[in-house]
Parts: C-alpha cells; structure tokens; sequence
RNA sequence: GGGGUAGUAGGGUAGCCUGGUCCAUCCUAGAGCGUUUGGGACGCUUUGACGGCGGUUCGAAUCCGCCCUACCCCA
C-alpha cells in the first residue's frame, strides 16, 4: 500500500498530519468513490474493535444489545414533528424495488428512534417490563452538506452505538441521564481523553428532547469536537408512538424515555489527540499490538535471536499482553519506523549483544529507552504499559487544562478563539444573547452546566448582557 | 450556504500556458534474483497512470462544457 518513507506532516498543521496519518497507519482509506462513505483497513478496524469492546463492556453491566432493521417507513418516520424538521433534509430513500416504485418510501436510518418505538410500544406493557435498556452498534446514514471528513463528517456513520431507554417517570429517565454521562466518562477515561460535559443550549438540543447533555474535547487545533451524546426525551416520543404503560394501580400512563450516543468520532479524537509528529499513539488499552518486538539478527546470531525472540513472545503473550513478532526481512530501523507511524506503544529490541547480556531494550512510544531483564520481562513490561497509559493521560489532560480559558468580554472570547483555544464565559442563557455571542465572535456556545475539574461552577455576569449568568464553554466546533 | 484550487501508475510528482517531439518524467512502492541487516540498505531485472462522459480538431494528458471526487478559505 504504502509510501512508509519520509515524515508526516506536522502535526501543527493538523488538517494535513490527520489526513497523511489516516492513510499511513492504515486506519482509513479514503479512495472509496462516493462522497463522504470511507473504508476501515484491517489495522484500523482492529483498534475499533477494541475500542467498542470497551464500549459494550460497560453497557452491558446493565443494559442488552440488540439489532434494528436499516429501513425505516415513511410514515413511522414522519410521525414526530420536532425530530423530522430536524433530520429531514439529510435523510438517505430508498424508493424503489429494483425498477418499480415502492408503494411506501423507506428511510435509511439517520438514528434509530422511529425504527425502535413502534416496537418499544409493542413490547412495554406493565411497570415490570421497565426499565428498558437497549442499545445497538450499527451504521447511519446523514445526507451531510458540509465538508464531509473522515471519521468525523461522514454520510455514513459505519459505528454509531445507540441506546435507548425507557422508563416510568421523568425523574427516573433523568437518573439515566446522568448514569449515561458516568459511562461516557469512564469509557473515555480509560482512552485518556479528556472530555467537557454540557447541557446544551436549547436551540442546539437533540431533535424532539427535553434537553441534551454533550461531551465535547479540545482537538489538537483547539477545535472542540462533540464525541457523545445524551438526551433526556421526556414522554414526547412514547406520546407519538403510544409507548404506555399499567402503573401499580391500573393506570395507563406514557412512559420517559432516554437516548445516548457514540460515534467513530471516538476514534477521531484518540487518534488526535495521542498521535505526535512520528504518528499514532495508542493507549495500550486499546492498541491492536501492545508490544512490538523486533529481532536484530546479524550474521551467523541468526537462529540464535530468532529462537530467543519466540521465547520472548510466548511469554509476554502468556503474561496476557498483545505481542507481534516482527520477523520480516527489512531493517530494523525501517521496521522502527512502520510500528512508530502506527502507534504500538512499546518496542523491544533485542539483538546479540542484549542476549549475551540477559537484557532485551524497551523503547516506549512516549519516550525513554531502558534496558530489561529478559527474567523480570512480564512484570517490568506490564509496568511500563501502565506508564505509557499514565503518560497520555497527562500529556491529554494539560493540552485541555491549557486550551481552556477564561473570557470575559467579547473581544477577548473572540481573540481566546482565534488563538485556537476554548473560553469559559458567563452567560445569562436567553438565546438573543446567545447568538449575539456566537455571531460577533464565529463560535459555538457548547452549553451550560459545565462539568470539567478546569471550569469552577461561579456564577458571574454575561458577557453581552451583564445580567447574572452561569459559566458556559465557547469554541469553534468541527 | 458562498468562494477558490486541483485530479497523471498503489502513493507523491514533471509535462498542460504554446495540441504532434509523450508507446508520458522523476522519486517511492510492488514482483524476482543476489549481496546485506543495532534507526528508513544496495545492485540488476521487471510491473504499473493521463478521474468519467461529451465536444473542438487530421490529431487531446494538454483547449471547451458538464459530472464525479478531493483539498483549502469564508459565513
């Protein structure tokens, strides 16, 4: 496939080091043919798989997978007014069977809700089929207008983890809520990606909810890319789809409902923000590979560095960490650099002399070179994975503690964003303030109730109005 | 939503302005053989491209139109 020689982009020049890396450490390949649809390589889908893993691991403490059909029709679709006003412009039909017309349009699913309520209304029947927690991984698909990027604008999202949850009182949904936002947290804690979690302004909401709540994180170029969702949908969609109920006394009541969201986005943001100049950096949590080891074999050491590299391997593979062997015939330094650009996070280089010696050389992705025994390799090795993961989490969350600042006039939000950073404000949540903010300074009011340990919970004056407001985050968003 | 710029082997490019000299340049990559191997090895042999459709013309990679795709900037 692959040009491997020669250096990335800077990373500096994000658009440019995020498209080169994209293709060279093969995660996506963007020559598929028709706009906005791109296609996972093998080494790219593997860090999904891991990824997801750790996904549905979470969910499924307490909720169940399952699987809704792509094809939504027309008129369970049109049922709910808020949420068509919302997707209808982008939404994908299919109107015919080969060459006739269908009799009724099918919609290829830009989100699942009006696939999943009518049978949600078939399926709750008494308060002791609730709760309900169901969610999905699948593909959607958005007619995106704007410029579509891979992994991040795409017009078919090939891994949106869906879940949808039903429930006997507002009160009882709007605890799912914040149980949604604690397993977002943890998901992306365990990627070391650090995340801002908001309520969005009510313009900005989901379509069709109560209120949205958002995780956001600061890209590389200081652009905040949202990279999960959760919206609390009142009963307004068990009303349209008559998801009801029998309440202890014989009632029949609507039911509340939930939703939340995680995209391949996911993927976008830890590539961004682990990966450096040399390429991609993978927390080993979710690295294909977690270990390399490359066998440095001269001469007539040959047999001699292979046999002990295989030792090697077994044993770290018994000790449970993801090891690749890397007996190809280039040389090594080539080898240094293809493991590099893709990210595997420790590197063990063990050639004649580190075998006379007893030693093998680990060179971690984040840096630093120390020399192993190869008696003590599982537990020094493990150690120093959890070191990696330690380093990216810190290196993570202060590129967030450094992007995030205060603002407290227009001028200086503007200037806070045109530097590449996020500003805290204050804000007194009427919307004409709102996009009076939004338009003087080309940003996004991202939302409200700012949970992040970089955002103290005061309150103070809005910056347009001088009325008193709550601390909002500003940026420009992807 | 508005405005640019571009599409030539798997990747990156030269050629285009001024149509023929181009069975298309160079680097990289792939295949084969040999010599190598502690940070991107070398030699020889070899494979491989003008985004699509239409037009102008004796003749189009080159000029014109539309479409598709990509990237950049602005709202």
């Amino acid at each position: 496939m692959d040009d491997d020689t020669g250096a990335l982009p800077l990373k500096e020049d994000f658009s440019a080091w995020y498209n080169d890396l994209l293709w060279r450490a093969e995660i996506m390949d963007v020559r598929y043919p028709v706009k906005g649809l791109y296609v996972w390589y093998p080494y790219g889908f593997a860090i999904r798989k891991f990824v997801y893993q750790r996904l549905r691991d979470l969910l499924d403490r307490d909720h169940q997978e399952t699987l809704f059909p792509l094809l939504i029709p027309e008129q369970e679709f049109m049922k709910e007014a808020e949420h068509i006003k919302g997707f209808e412009d982008e939404v994908y039909w299919v109107t015919h069977g080969g060459k006739t017309p269908l009799d009724v349009k099918l919609a290829l699913r830009p989100t699942s809700e009006t696939a999943i309520y009518p049978m949600y209304a078939l399926w709750v029947r008494s308060h002791a089929d609730l709760p309900i927690k169901y969610y999905q991984i699948v593909n959607t698909f958005r007619y995106e207008t704007k410029q579509t990027r891979p992994l991040i604008r795409l017009r078919e999202i090939t891994s949106f983890k869906e879940a949808h949850t039903v429930h006997a009182t507002w009160e009882e949904a709007g605890e799912q809520v914040e149980e949604a936002i604690r397993i977002y947290s943890e998901f992306y804690d365990g990627l070391c990606i650090p995340t801002i979690v908001s309520k969005r302004p009510d313009w900005d909401k989901f379509p069709g909810a109560d209120y949205t709540i958002a995780v956001d994180t600061i890209m590389p170029n200081g652009k905040t890319l949202q990279i999960g969702t959760v919206h609390h949908l009142g009963d307004h969609f068990s009303r349209t789809f008559n998801i009801t109920f029998e309440d202890k006394n014989g009632e029949r009541k609507f039911a509340y409902q939930t939703c939340y969201g995680i995209s391949e986005r996911s993927i976008a943001a830890l590539i961004s923000i682990h990966g450096d100049d040399k390429g991609l950096v993978l927390p080993p949590a979710v690295a294909t590979f977690q270990v390399v080891i490359v066998p440095i074999t001269i001469g007539t050491r040959h047999e001699d560095v292979i046999a002990a590299a295989q030792k090697l391997s077994s044993i770290l593979s018994a000790a449970g960490i993801r090891v690749k062997l890397d007996t190809r015939e280039m040389r090594p330094g080539a080898k240094y650099y293809w493991w590099e650009i893709r990210g595997v996070p420790l590197r063990l280089e063990l050639g004649p002399r580190d075998l006379d010696a007893g030693k093998v050389m680990a060179v971690k992705r984040t840096g630093g070179k120390t020399a192993v025994d190869l008696a003590t390799a599982p537990e020094e090795i493990t150690h120093m994975l959890c070191e990696i993961t330690e380093n990216l989490r810190a290196r993570a969350e202060d590129h967030t503690r450094t992007h995030l600042c205060p603002a407290n006039s227009i001028d200086f939000l503007k200037n806070t964003l045109d530097k590449g950073n996020v500003a805290v404000i204050h804000w007194c949540q009427d919307r004409g303030c709102g996009e009076s903010i939004e338009e003087q300074t080309n940003g996004s009011i991202l939302g409200t109730d700012v949970r992040s340990p970089y955002v103290p919970a005061v309150e103070g004056i809005c910056i347009a109005c001088k009325k008193p407001g709550k601390p909002t985050i500003v940026g420009r968003a992807y």
